[in-house]
DNA sequence: TTTATTTATCGTAATATTGCAATATAATAT
DNA sequence: ATATTATATTGCAATATTACGATAAATAAA
């Protein structure tokens, strides 16, 4: 117990479920939207716009790179990290699908 | 420690973070889906649909109605579930935000 | 080489999640 | 009233997450 029975669902909603489990902190929402809004990628500068402790960050930014949504260069002493768009795209796709399933009422509750 | 430090984002990061955290298992994307599916609402048949037992599907089934994404209507001994519209409409709202700040290549990793 | 800077990793404490059996609750039917 | 059916709740074990201090690793500068 205590493990999510993942044999039993489809791969398309395995997969949903590991980017938006990513996705599903404030922090990690905090850390895209600054990726996204500093156009120059990012660097480290994340431990003073949010304010987590260091090894926090670096963890939140190691999820997300798991899942591929961000990816990370190293840049001479830090990192620059910025959206991989591919793996983005995967996302929004998958979430479209999802969200377009739904037309209104059902009329029933 | 291990309690996410929300009072240092923004309402919305958060109201965001809460709302995928719900969608964010196998299980819980499955019974929306089934939800949307199945046009009459939805009883106790995800049951049998999933393959989990009755009390985890009840669990999920709270935790999806806790953050508003689903409501319940008693019908006789069974409960009907559906989608609620208002919060299912902040969710997409919220989300398009989310992925309209990012247009394309920031050109940097 | 030594030092500073930046990021990653390790270890750990506190808390949360997942899944299920057992049991409770609520509504209908007999 | 009693039995039946459907759902919710409780309690628990296994595992995962969150956060951070301490420390390691890697690169650049002196």
């Amino acid at each position: 117990m205590g493990l999510t029975r993942t044999e039993i669902f489809t791969l398309e909603q395995n997969q949903l479920a590991v980017l938006l489990k990513a996705l599903a902190h404030p922090a990690r929402i905090a850390i895209l939207q600054h990726i996204i809004a500093t156009k120059s990628c990012v660097c480290g500068d994340l431990v003073e716009e949010l304010g987590l402790a260091q090894a926090t960050i670096s963890q939140h930014l190691r999820e997300l790179k798991n899942v591929g949504i961000i990816q990370g260069t190293i840049e001479g002493v830090s990192v620059c990290y910025c959206i991989n768009e591919e793996v983005w795209g995967v996302l929004q796709e998958q979430l479209n699908n999802f969200f377009n399933a739904y037309r209104g009422t059902s009329g029933c509750c």
